[in-house]
DNA sequence: CTGTTAGCGCGTTCAT
DNA sequence: ATGAACGCGCTAACAG
């Protein structure tokens, strides 16, 4: 309950606070012995130094704030993974808060971020105005993915979604499909958007009219995704393929085309976008534009440290590790059009 | 960069410090000019309090740490979601830690947790020993699934695997199945081994004799669900139903069944463990024992919480909101035996 | 009602 | 090499 202090190992230790600051920070050279007292009493009392009162003497907390939309996303985790990963091993511990696709509960998790002193800020996702994005960058550091904007004090890293969006129909294309249709992701999002941009893109670069009534809505979810097949089915309108704006709204589909009655790839080729975990071990396993999470994650992380050590080497660090580009993985639900 | 502090309000709002916080915290009337004067000067500061120098002085953290294995299993995800709920207006946010089910990462980052001084910590899986629990303990109060300890200053809350294990193999029995496999979870989880004690319960119980050959390892994840299938289906031991020790090594059955050839249900029944929010969506959707997943996770943390208030009370929350029990959830991907 | 004072636990001068 | 003293930003106790 009542934690013991630098004090209460000096006592023990027959030696001064400020010695026992020097051996646990490493600052300066101590006697041998000394130390060895020292290090017992810190085990004998189960003595840990109290962060908070080290944040405050040294203005750094250790902590990266994360922001997220839910704590349950596939897509956010994989991501998360990959900061993890980056954070190893560098002492930096991420905090990570949701905001549920709500734009007030976004700013207000970000102040009570920056309330917490965390060192630097991570965005995965969400819709934070560039505004805000650099008022809140005068407290602290961020890094931001889905923006495009690069100040001193806030990087960002955007995804391609349209040309992935085009590489999607255009597999689709190859394979000799030309009634695709697309389930768009969430209404305003950015990737969304763009996603549907590539789409039209590809089919009209490959003399196909474009058909509003193969666009249907989703939400980047599976409910999304089965609800828009039922629409679809419902609609009457033919399709050979569908082009899923990602993965979660994939695995929905899936299961929708089955509740009609249509099989994966036979009746209906199937590709997804982001290419997570998961998608090995859907049923069929689905074929989906692979984004570079994970690697994403990882980077976020490494720009944010670099940002926060000096913004001198953050450049370099930016240019040192590029991303891997945007793949099709070719798996089960996709197949050749025939008839 | 440079924060201010509440001594740059009480200089803009030409007030002393104290006021100023007794303004922030409510603690003592003050008179209104002077509210309003400081109540400006935070406004045009863009002035947070700083919660380390505040934890400092307070003793608390209003930080909660929670240990989880993976940050990308979606059963932790979902008893955290409970958790964040219960955590909703109560001023506390969650630190989440992983252990990646190694035993020193955990110890060690429940240490980093308590460094931190987290008011309190909330174990969701892993294996720390009683003894540990009991000696963190010391140093905060512990809330943790999965044990069976009840001291001053450590709770724990068990599922009944070993009923849960009994009431899908009796599902499954009951529907005619009488050559039922059984996927077991982690080698040497306590669940794992409690819900392979209930199945044997079940078909002991039901007069049909235990046949190792229909037991195969898994490993709570998609892959072992998969290899386990394939394994099951080599060994060229008949099966019509299996019982999978989670939902996750489900889907992987259900890929590994299709990839042999086999149709659920209608080569094999197959049933799952917990119920998460996927298993609407598996292809097709899965049976399964439902597990109060959700709601676990918000009765840990109004335990947490009661222990953290005082001692005195949390008796009495514990008590006064019960979990639902475990139900078979009935979907798709099982059905009677014939033949 | 309000300002002054002190101290939370630590790291870091500054002397010695 | 080591101890004493100070201050990080804040709140609480004490005067007034």
């Amino acid at each position: 309950m009542k934690k013991a202090t630098v004090y209460d190992i000096a006592r023990v230790a027959g030696v001064s606070a400020s010695t026992v600051s020097r051996i646990l920070t490493g600052s300066a050279k101590v006697a041998e012995e000394k130390r060895i007292a020292v290090e017992n009493a810190v085990k004998e009392l189960d003595y840990r130094p109290n962060l908070m009162a080290q944040s405050l003497k040294t203005g750094q907390s250790m902590t990266l704030g994360v922001l997220t939309q839910y704590l349950d996303s596939p897509f956010s985790n994989e991501m998360l993974r990959g900061v993890e990963k980056a954070l190893e091993g560098t002492g930096y511990v991420p905090i990570v808060v949701s905001g549920h696709w709500n734009p007030q509960q976004e700013l207000d998790r970000l102040r009570l971020l920056i309330a917490r002193r965390v060192d630097g800020i991570l965005i995965l996702t969400g819709h934070v105005s560039q505004q805000n994005l650099i008022e809140l960058s005068q407290q602290v550091p961020i890094v931001a993915a889905g923006h495009n904007i690069n100040t001193e004090r806030v990087r960002s890293y955007n995804v391609n979604s349209r040309l992935g969006g085009y590489m999607a129909t255009r597999y689709l294309l190859d394979l000799g499909h030309t009634q695709i249709a697309h389930i768009v992701g969430l209404a305003d999002q950015k990737d969304a958007i763009e996603r549907l941009h590539g789409y039209r893109q590809a089919l009209t670069s490959a003399g196909i009219a474009f058909d509003p009534a193969l666009v249907v809505q989703g939400d980047f979810c599976e409910v999304g995704g089965r609800d828009a097949i039922k629409q679809l089915v419902a609609s009457g309108r033919p399709f050979s393929a569908v082009f899923c704006a990602n993965d979660q709204t994939g695995y929905g589909a899936l299961l929708g085309l089955r509740e009609n009655g249509l099989s994966v790839p036979e009746d209906v080729s199937l590709i997804g976008f982001d290419d997570l975990p998961f998608s090995t071990f859907s049923n069929p396993p689905l074929t989906t534009v692979k984004q570079p999470i994970y690697e994403t994650g990882v980077k976020l992380a490494k720009t944010l440290l670099g940002l926060i050590e000096g913004s001198e080497e953050s450049d370099s660090i930016e240019l040192q590790d590029e991303l891997p580009e945007l793949t099709i993985v070719a798996r089960q639900s996709t197949r050749p059009f025939v008839e």
